[in-house]
DNA sequence: TATTGTTATACTCTATAACTATA
DNA sequence: TATAGTTATAGAGTATAACAATA
């Protein structure tokens, strides 16, 4: 339970970033959230609610509170696809895009801070590690 | 705002820990934070509840309903301090330090999951670069 | 009947301000 | 008047379940 373990490491510093960049989005009227859909936007196109779901991992509900506000900012938008128009197909906007760009400028800045005091190498090295950490939600083995 | 970055890894990854941890102690009725506290206790003695505030970096009332929890259970006790009679004394108890004892089992498992990917030279690696990543609450200068 | 998305609601965590008692 | 701790309250964030529209 002490503050030498990784996952109490882990813990502390990913909630002071989540609360950082939450302050600093707070400027916009937008949070973490917000700025990762519009960033899964960007980078995969219009996409359905359903596949922004499964790459967020909110409840459907959270879903609808979030594009409700991009949509109300005027950042993204969304379309009944025609082929099942039971679906909503999520698009961006150029809004959102110069949104998104200025929300990569915050975490630009913040992400220098975590690093101030690592050299390039370490800091190459800490990315490649992380990524290897197994998320406890991974596990394939549902059984628990 | 890509998942690369580790302000990003550093935000979901803490997020998972928590929510796991949160899960499994949920089975003893207790927090993560009630376990920090425990930890604290056990760590360094008797304390103030001033000094229980610094270290957990929470807001006074939250203090209060942490211990009023860890007193019900009969987990931590508060004396009021002799030399000033408006300081409270807060001391863990006989039952805190087996239930301190059972949570301490419960991050362990966690942390080996995490690390299950890892060499254990890989996983010491990590967790001296973590402890040099500078939390964005840190920053000396208040200045904002 | 099943699926997509929505609404309404409640529950947890946290923050703010007012209060008591001691100094 | 200032400090240690408490209480009451409101605000986020999230989860649950019931609902409408479409397949």
């Amino acid at each position: 339970m002490d503050g030498e373990r990784v996952g109490m490491l882990l813990m502390h510093l990913g909630r002071d970033v989540d609360a950082r960049l939450r302050r600093q989005l707070s400027v916009y009227g937008l949070t973490p959230r917000h700025g990762f859909t519009l960033s899964h936007l960007c980078d995969n196109g219009p996409t359905s609610q359903q596949s922004l779901l499964d790459v967020l991992d909110v409840d459907p509900s959270v879903l609808v509170a979030i594009l409700n506000d991009l949509e109300n900012a005027g950042l993204a938008e969304r379309k009944r696809d025609p082929e099942d128009r039971r679906r909503h197909i999520v698009e961006m906007s150029e809004q959102g895009r110069t949104a998104l760009t200025a929300m990569q400028g915050t975490i630009d800045t913040i992400e220098r801070e975590l690093l101030a005091d690592l050299s390039p190498a370490d800091a190459d090295q800490l990315r490649s590690l992380l990524s290897k950490v197994r998320s406890p939600g991974d596990t394939s083995c549902a059984g628990d």
